[in-house]
DNA sequence: AGCACGCCGACT
DNA sequence: GTCGGCGTGCTC
């Protein structure tokens, strides 16, 4: 990054800069600080600096702008301290930032917010404590100071939360500010630096005993004590100081003795007190180093030879700055993405890898690892926030010039990226719903791509509708691969008629007898089986049988699901947990059934079937730990497992070589869900499921339950027919106004009481209607479900036309609408949250 | 988002 | 009278 400079004047210690600062706060503008003239000579954009903000706060803040024009109406204050010894940020980040607070009409403390790992960030925490010298002698003390000073005496200090909770009072500050004044507690900010290097705690010989003789007398000397004896001699088998003494300074890890030779702790502590052996201390890397196998150049068939070489034309030929590389399941884009991969990186250039989130525990990141090695790095949301700084360094210093991550892995401080793949292009998952920025990953990837002028390559067997569309008119590039790799064959998918087999009585529970012969048939040639439902739980929901009555959520407008697993109902939306009812609430009536389908009860139900079958099941419930999602994954391609039963998880990234059979529940649920997408994304998640099954050697097979086979998207999806599923769609996108001919953007406001919530959005609505017009604004309307956590939601769709309407102006005006009503006293307890492009 | 200030009802 | 609740406005 480049040092600014002022029309060539060089900056000396005589001149006053000003920096205007990112604070991580939902506040629009940016705060201007002046910079102590020591500071002059480092002080760069994109570098972090602590702040002082408003009467005590103190804040890390990133530089956007260095400048020398004082502000006209204020004083502005010091920096505080200056972090960094170079940018932690880059020029093209801060860009990025602004253009994603205004596209997605946020702030841009929102987006530093989220853009940074916790790690960087410092702020800190008013706390009190007692003063040193407090004099209580003569002071008038109320209960609730008295029992306040208690607390401290206690615990020394305790932040202004703490201390409202020991006296339950919602609001402190009061009597603190008394307390101050009587002179007997301090308020201090309290800095943390959240980040903390990892360090080893290791042992080596004191140099005293490194020379031969020296040491032959000690072993002498231990020959008393031999369990001490045992760790010298542990230790000089690992470190063989006399053959190369200086070895003895990388010494050996503290806990080796204990975990490796199940030595004594306690004789390794006599060993350090007297000065035998030292113990010290090294910072170390999270990320273990991988030593760098050079992997057999990738051998890419024909076909994927020549997709590549497609790929590249259309990248450096044809000038594309987008290329959609759409290809079935199995159709041997990993490898297409490798080799692109491996020319980047050899070019000098970065490149960022993104997955959706669970489809990058798997097998592909140790793949990649084994061939990249240490110049990988891995960004995932399990790793913690030390991890997550440790990457982030690690991009600014060179050593990952690769990077594979989720959605937020397009934050990273890259300044020299030259290709970003996109891999399941269509996944929802790269949208950020909560907190803002709601940004999309893929969209960022396209900005980013204009910001440091590179390339982006989407991959999907089953594009958006909107990516296929662009691909389709030529701004993107289009490649496609429509046959699997090697000999594997797609495989064959086919309905299980749930309305037939009802009516002949076929049908056991939930499965159907295709189902279920299929399974046995699987099984006893030994080969694995996966279930996919996409709904957690036992049950969604209750059901008396005697009057119909359901137990809902008390806080959202939900039913609660029945979970077997801890006996329990659940909200899945806000977490409340209450025990089953034993009888009706609405009747008295003890007879409750379960009704419905969950993943709890299809792994149930298997073990009456199938009592000899390994059954696992795979969702959010079991997956909670960081290494359970691996274990289960593990388990199956070790054939522990005979059925995996499992939500939208098993649908990714998992190539398993023995599975047969996908059976596919409630494919109409999916089907009839409200909303535009809904036939769309049913087409990818059974597409994505089907490709589970067969690989090599197996043709695989599919069943999908519905109740209703004359559907046309089945259709469709048993002929494995995009293309068709894509026309029909897009007609109608475009009958119907939605992307990609329209750009959506969604209003919710949220309250406590109903009626004021919708008179809220209504108001807004009215004046957006007024200039808008009414087909461009469709509501307000209540969302499927109306009320969580208490609060009572309202929806307000936005369609812009994607041609000839001046997008800026438009968000500017609907922005100036929102705020013009929540000024009023009325509606300033209503949130209005703004979603830019939904999914 | 915090945090401070100021107005107002419910208590000793 | 005072304490604490809560609404309002500001932060370089």
């Amino acid at each position: 990054m480049e040092k600014v400079e002022f029309n060539s004047e060089v900056i000396s210690e005589l001149t006053t800069l000003f920096v205007d600062v990112i604070l991580p706060v939902p506040i629009p503008q940016l705060f201007t600080y002046r910079v102590p003239q020591e500071m002059n000579e480092q002080m760069q954009v994109g570098m972090r600096v602590i702040v002082q903000f408003g009467s005590r706060k103190v804040l890390t803040a990133i530089v956007a702008k260095l400048h020398q024009k004082p502000p006209q109406n204020y004083q502005a204050k010091y920096v505080l301290e200056l972090l960094d010894d170079s940018p932690t940020v880059t020029v093209g980040q801060i860009q990025l930032f602004q253009w994603m607070a205004d596209y997605y009409m946020c702030n841009i403390g929102e987006v530093l917010n989220i853009a940074l790992p916790s790690g960087l960030k410092i702020s800190s925490l008013s706390k009190i404590q007692l003063r040193p010298d407090a004099v209580l002698e003569g002071k008038q003390l109320n209960e609730k100071e008295l029992r306040l000073l208690d607390a401290l005496q206690d615990d020394a200090s305790l932040t202004y939360d703490e201390a409202a909770e020991v006296l339950g009072v919602d609001n402190v500050y009061h009597l603190i500010k008394v307390l101050i004044a009587k002179e007997i507690v301090l308020v201090y900010e309290e800095v943390r630096e959240k980040y903390a290097p990892k360090i080893v705690k290791k042992i080596r010989l004191s140099r005293d005993y490194l020379m031969k003789t020296d040491l032959e007398k000690l072993s002498k000397k231990l020959e008393k004590t031999p369990k001490q004896l045992d760790i010298l001699l542990a230790y000089l088998r690992h470190v063989p100081v006399l053959r190369d003494w200086t070895l003895n300074e990388t010494g050996i890890e503290k806990d080796f003795f204990h975990k490796n030779e199940n030595l004594s702790i306690s004789s390794l502590n006599t060993l350090l007190k007297n000065g035998i052996l030292e113990e010290f201390e090294i910072v170390v890397s999270r990320f273990a180093e991988y030593a760098h196998i050079d992997f057999p150049k990738m051998q890419l068939s024909p076909k994927q030879r020549e997709t590549g070489e497609k790929v590249m034309d259309l990248f450096f030929n044809q000038q594309k700055e987008v290329v959609l590389l759409h290809g079935v399941t199995g159709s041997g884009k990993t490898e297409i993405y490798i080799d692109l991969i491996q020319k980047v990186l050899a070019g000098g250039s970065q490149v960022l890898f993104l997955l959706p989130e669970i489809a990058l525990t798997t097998q592909i990141v140790a793949r990649l690892q084994k061939i990249f090695g240490t110049q990988m790095g891995v960004y995932h949301s399990k790793f913690s926030d030390n991890e997550r700084v440790e990457v982030w360094r690690g991009v600014l210093s060179g050593r990952f010039s690769f990077v594979v991550g989720v959605r937020s892995a397009i934050f990273l401080p890259f300044d020299n990226l030259g290709l970003i793949i996109v891999d399941e292009e269509h996944e929802p998952s790269y949208k950020q719903y909560e907190p803002a920025p709601r940004y999309h990953a893929r969209d960022m990837a396209m900005v980013m791509a204009r910001i440091q002028n590179c390339k982006v390559l989407l991959g999907s067997a089953t594009p958006s509708t909107e990516t296929f569309y662009h691909a389709k008119m030529g701004k993107f590039g289009l490649v496609q691969l429509k046959e699997r790799f090697g000999d594997a064959e797609l495989p064959e998918i086919v309905l299980a008629d749930l309305k037939t087999e009802r009516k002949e009585k076929t049908i056991k529970g939930h499965f159907s007898a295709a189902l279920l012969d299929e399974i046995k048939i699987k099984l006893d040639s030994q080969e694995q089986v996966i279930l996919f439902q996409n709904r957690r739980g036992y049950s969604p929901y209750m059901s008396c049988r005697q009057c119909n009555t359901i137990p809902h959520c008390p806080n959202c407008a939900v039913s609660l699901t029945y979970h077997l697993s801890n006996h329990e109902l659940r909200c899945h939306y806000c977490g409340h947990i209450e025990p089953p009812p034993k009888k009706c609430v609405a009747c008295g009536s003890t007879k409750i059934e379960t009704v419905g389908l969950g993943t709890e009860k299809i792994e149930d139900d298997l073990k009456v079937y199938f009592p000899n079958a390994n059954v696992q099941r795979m969702d959010l419930d079991t997956t909670r730990t960081k290494n359970s999602y691996q274990q289960i994954i593990s388990d199956f391609e070790n054939h522990n497992i005979d059925i995996l039963v499992g939500t939208q998880m098993v649908s990714k990234g998992l190539d398993f070589d023995n599975v047969s059979l996908v059976g596919i529940f409630d494919a109409d649920r999916m089907l009839n869900f409200p909303d535009f997408r809904a036939t769309e994304r049913a087409f990818q998640i059974m597409l994505q499921v089907s490709g589970r099954a067969g690989r090599k050697h197996i043709k695989g097979k599919v069943i999908i339950q519905t109740a209703n086979i004359e559907q046309e998207i089945l259709g469709k999806i048993i002929r494995n027919d995009y293309e068709a599923m894509y026309l029909s769609e897009i007609e109608d996108r475009a009958y119907f106004f939605y992307p990609p001919f329209t750009r959506l953007i969604r209003l919710t406001a949220k309250h406590l009481e109903r009626a004021l919530s919708l008179e809220t959005i209504q108001v807004i609505t009215d004046k957006l209607v007024a200039k808008l017009g009414k087909a461009r604004v469709l509501g307000p309307q209540a969302p499927l479900v109306h009320k969580i956590r208490n609060k009572y939601l309202y929806n307000v769709l936005i369609k812009i036309e994607r041609e000839n309407v001046d997008l800026k102006a438009t968000k500017a005006f609907i922005q100036s609408q929102i705020e013009e009503v929540l000024s009023e006293k009325k509606y300033k307890q209503v949130q209005v949250v703004v979603d830019v492009d939904p999914v």
